[in-house]
DNA sequence: GTTCTAGAAC
DNA sequence: GTTCTAGAAC
């Protein structure tokens, strides 16, 4: 995060990094200097930043994505790896090799990825994040295609399945 | 979070 | 026999 060479974008409120391990073609993180522990710690105080970072993330998209036809989704993890309040800004091609397991799909392609402009919403309307119960449990659902909603019985089968949604 | 690998699934 | 996953270790 402080080491320049990874940093995508930097102003005075956010920095952009890209995901150490990508589980797309492109995989940011957009986090704010002043440090904010999780989802449970977001309060109204902090609905401009929100706002900010999510502005930043499109930025980025089309600073580095836009000519590209890539669709891209921008959201939290319902219950994060890193214990710091962490954007995700990720292409939805999934071509990627570090996208390995059936949590690194789901924790994209259930419930589990809250959007970041539901949270924004929530914070305006309710001045907190609440996350629903049983969210571990959506890291184990069955493999669902998110394009055509097609079940895909393993993995590779999935990732071979993906290719056809590709933009051309 | 990743890597490794036993044994389940096919 | 090979592919693939899931749990332990880190």
């Amino acid at each position: 995060m402080e080491d320049p060479k990874m940093q995508v974008y930097k102003d005075e409120q956010v920095v952009v990094i890209k995901d150490k391990y990508p589980k797309a073609r492109h995989h940011w993180l957009v986090l704010p200097w002043t440090s904010i522990s999780s989802l449970k710690a977001v309060t109204k105080e902090h609905l401009e930043l929100l706002k900010h970072m999510h502005a930043v993330g499109e930025k980025v998209i089309a600073d580095v994505a836009g000519s590209s036809k890539l669709r891209f989704r921008l959201g939290y993890h319902a219950i994060p790896s890193m214990s710091l309040l962490h954007l995700h800004v990720i292409s939805q091609d999934f071509d990627s090799p570090c996208l390995k397991n059936k949590k690194h799909w789901n924790s994209f392609n259930t419930e589990y990825f809250l959007e970041s402009q539901a949270v924004i919403e929530m914070v305006q309307e309710a001045g907190r994040v609440t996350v629903q119960d049983g969210m571990p449990e959506l890291l184990k659902l069955p493999l669902r295609c998110h394009e055509c909603q097609k079940l895909l019985p393993s993995i590779p089968q999935l990732k071979e399945h993906l290719r056809k949604h590709w933009p051309k």
